[in-house]
DNA sequence: GCTATATGGTTACAGATGAAACCAGTTGGA
DNA sequence: TCCAACTGGTTTCATCTGTAACCATATAGC
């Protein structure tokens, strides 16, 4: 006879430490800049780089092309950011930052690390990295099952 | 000026790490069981012990009163647990697994643990400790948020 | 004892999310 | 060059999840 206790089974702690952040981290935008995870995402990565396509998007964020496409829809209704036609094709456009949304990612970036500082605050930087790496395996050992999903 | 790479945010790695374990651990339950997660959390934990309320279920497994509701719901109307009478108080009952729900369990636990071990799989026992104990302290560090919820 | 307040649980409602259908524009092959 | 299959994106619909309102029972203060 098996037994198992939730408490220490990895995939429910795991789910519960992530909730606890993302709620952090979501009030926190909400509260501060009126933004939801999938529009912070989506500014942070437009940020980076220099205009692109929501397919682009949905990739560097791993978020559903649905999600990408509200969250772009709302920013744009916001004013953050501009849809540049995409010369050589045209079903879809490049998104970049407006002065205003470039604006409001300087504002939102540096609470973005103040907040992530604090919940690292106890960690060592070597503890940050080794899990940092630790994620990373157990995305690509999890990988797998994401495209067994279709 | 901050930069921030999305990449490098650790709350955004840590969101994607969950998420695809969650998809793996939710497809798993469903296909084989017809479980949605928050019935197998309340199956364990009713497995765990001898009887539990309902709000002690939602203490156990950190979910809304009104998730632990539903699915209680539908553990009940899938025979699989009872309600027992909670002397002392009338509001409440004893939640406790039938013998076809007992049975479920058994076969549900050793899968469950399966899952967590190919998740792992490339992690030594001293890994998956550190890695443990750093889930607990992100999540003790996290929680204060929780409550500003409110 | 009786009323005011608190607590366990359910129901009703609203927001978030994703799968599937859909539309517009693109590409490759006859 | 024309049509079929494909791809980027939006819309529709079903599902999940949580907040708020609600009902029933309990408990504390008078």
């Amino acid at each position: 006879m098996t037994t198992l206790k939730l408490d220490e089974f990895l995939p429910y702690r795991l789910s519960i430490a992530s909730n606890r952040v993302s709620a952090a981290v979501a009030s926190t935008y909400q509260a501060l800049f009126g933004l939801k995870i999938p529009e912070w995402r989506l500014i942070a990565v437009i940020a980076e780089g220099e205009g692109a396509t929501q397919q682009a998007l949905g990739v560097a964020t791993r978020m559903d092309k649905v999600t990408v496409s509200r969250a772009a829809a709302t920013l744009v209704e916001r004013g953050l950011v501009e849809r540049r036609p995409n010369l050589g094709d045209q079903r879809s456009h490049l998104l970049i930052l407006t002065a205003t949304g470039r604006a409001l990612y300087e504002d939102v970036a540096p609470k973005a690390l103040e907040l992530e500082a604090q919940v690292f605050a106890g960690f060592s930087p070597q503890e940050i990295a080794t899990f940092a790496a630790m994620l990373e395996r157990i995305e690509a050992s999890a990988a797998p099952f994401d495209s067994e999903r279709g």
